[in-house]
RNA sequence: GCCCCCAUCGUCUAGUGGCCUAGGACACACGGUUUUCAUCCGUGCAACAGGGAUUCGAAUUCCCUUGGGGGUACCA
């Protein structure tokens, strides 16, 4: 059985990158009827927080992205990890660095000075015994590395993007997997912890590439079987720059379309779509749907630029297919009018009319708010009003008369409707001016049930201010 | 600097040697419907980065160039 996982570190929101790779690894143990599992990557003492770790889980519980089994924290295996560790020393495939940091530091500086490429130079795998006498009488601290031994191509098959080599050359030295303080680094807890969860498949971003590289080295140097890797596009943005917190801001986040009322249907749709095509065309599909045909070599090599046009689409479209009741529920956490003031009916037919220019949920209370409060006309709109007063004019006798069914939209239309025969104007004309003295906009739905809604007060008091 | 990856319309992509005068979707433009928004429908715009090579034939294979990106931590 396969069994893939998604492991994020508690170093930031959720991101969509990190979302997207945990949408794959998903869909590979599902098209599979495999395992998908969850483990935090929390190694890094001061960088991890449990906030973090809150709003990730949040993060996927609202995605509906679950996992099985129990999420694994890796700061809670600690002592796993060290026996791993004494064992490579054991063999000889492991050794102490006592390099301190200004040593380090002297290193590249020549380095860099001769032009040659930055790394640590494997010193330490050549102490002599005097020397380590010295270091320990000297109390040096000292750092656990990884033997790399004689230059070799580390060679791997990469589902998505083929067959890969890396030079242990240039991975930059023998890699330390043991801190001074015994806290064992990234790449060696995730190739202890894989390969204790039985890890099938490594999905991962293109960006851990070279970590690859190091931990198939690890994969060999503790004779662990490796499991099959594949490395994703990034997302880029239209900078063409990697989709990062600190440059493009909250847009790198879930946390923004769950606010802003994205389906996360919808974003889970759009971040699988954005590198990978559904065999027969179909844009709209769930998570489960896509399973049924999910073939990870259909995968994208080249990077998938982050459009926010595409990812509302995909909103509008799932949207498109609520009911009305379903919508309503939807809305109401992001309404800021209380639409009660409306019969049922009023309230329907209002929503019907404005759902199909919502993009997202929030955009509820602008298409909503003129009903309730007096706005503005923009300046260049203001002309169309003032060439509109003789109709302005004429609809206002009209609503004034005493008794006027406010009640009735497709009466107060007629109305509308004979203004414009008599005084023999077209659509715009007749609509314009009276859409804008009525609402401030230019767009929206039937003038006749906007009146309608608007009442009698409201009504007369925006026409009046225009005449 | 060094290593690695990537390269089809503005964007996401289809395409694995002939079915490609390159298909779909988003976006955009225009038209129709609704005497006004949106919806819906129709039409249009628009791409194989460049150069070699292989081949009867190349978007598809190979090489080079160019461009873009990622990595290069006692971070993950």
């Amino acid at each position: 059985m396969i069994k893939t996982r998604i492991a994020p570190s508690p170093t930031g929101n959720l991101h969509l990158g990190t979302v997207r790779t945990a949408l794959y690894n998903q869909l590979l143990a599902k098209s599979l009827a495999g395992k998908f599992c969850f483990r935090l990557e929390d190694t890094d003492r001061t960088r991890s927080n449990e906030d973090f770790t809150k709003e990730i889980i949040e993060g996927f519980k609202w995605l509906n992205i679950d996992w099985d089994g129990d999420m694994v924290r890796q700061s809670e295996r600690g002592s796993h990890y060290q026996e791993y560790v004494d064992q490579l020393i054991a063999n000889s495939k492991a050794y102490k660095c006592y390099a301190n940091a200004e040593e380090l530091e002297e290193m590249r500086k020549a380095q860099r000075a001769k032009k040659l490429p930055e790394g640590y130079d494997n010193r330490g795998r050549k102490l002599s015994t005097e020397q380590i006498k010295q270091y320990e009488s000297d109390e040096r601290k000292f750092v656990i590395r990884l033997n790399l031994g004689i230059d070799r191509n580390i060679e791997w098959n990469d589902v998505v993007r083929g067959p890969m080599s890396i030079n242990t050359k240039d991975i930059g030295g023998d890699p330390i997997i043991q801190k001074f303080d015994g806290q064992v680094l990234y790449n060696f807890a995730v190739v202890v912890d894989d390969h204790a969860m039985e890890m099938t498949h490594v999905f991962r971003g293109e960006d851990h590439l070279t970590n690859t590289a190091k931990q198939i080295a690890i994969y060999q140097a503790l004779d662990f079987q490796q499991p099959i890797f594949g490395h994703l596009p990034l997302i880029f943005t239209k900078d063409k720059q990697k989709l990062s917190k600190r440059k493009h801001g909250d847009i790198a986040g879930v946390d923004k379309y769950r606010k802003e009322g994205y389906l996360p249907e919808a974003l889970v749709n759009y971040l699988i779509a954005t590198s990978y095509s559904a065999i027969d065309d179909t844009e709209i599909y769930s998570l489960d749907e896509s399973a049924k045909t999910f073939d990870p070599h259909r995968i994208s090599k080249s990077p998938a630029i982050y459009d926010i046009a595409k990812l509302n689409w995909f909103n509008r479209e799932y949207i498109s297919k609520f009911s009305h009741d379903e919508l309503m529920a939807h809305l109401k956490p992001y309404l800021k009018y209380d639409l009660s003031v409306f019969t049922e009916t009023q309230q329907t037919d209002l929503i019907d009319a404005i759902r199909g220019n919502l993009n997202k949920f929030d955009e509820i209370n602008n298409n909503v708010s003129y009903f309730f409060d007096d706005e503005e006309i923009e300046e260049k709109q203001i002309k169309f009003v003032d060439e509109g007063k003789p109709v302005l004019n004429k609809l206002l006798d009209v609503l004034s008369a005493d008794g006027f069914d406010f009640s009735n939209a497709s009466q107060i239309k007629e109305e509308i409707n004979k203004i414009g025969e008599e005084l023999g104007l077209k659509a715009k004309q007749l609509f314009w001016p009276i859409r804008l003295a009525l609402s401030s906009r230019s767009h929206g739905p039937d003038l006749g049930f906007v009146i309608s809604l608007l009442g009698k007060d409201k009504s007369l008091a925006r026409l009046s201010k225009h005449v």
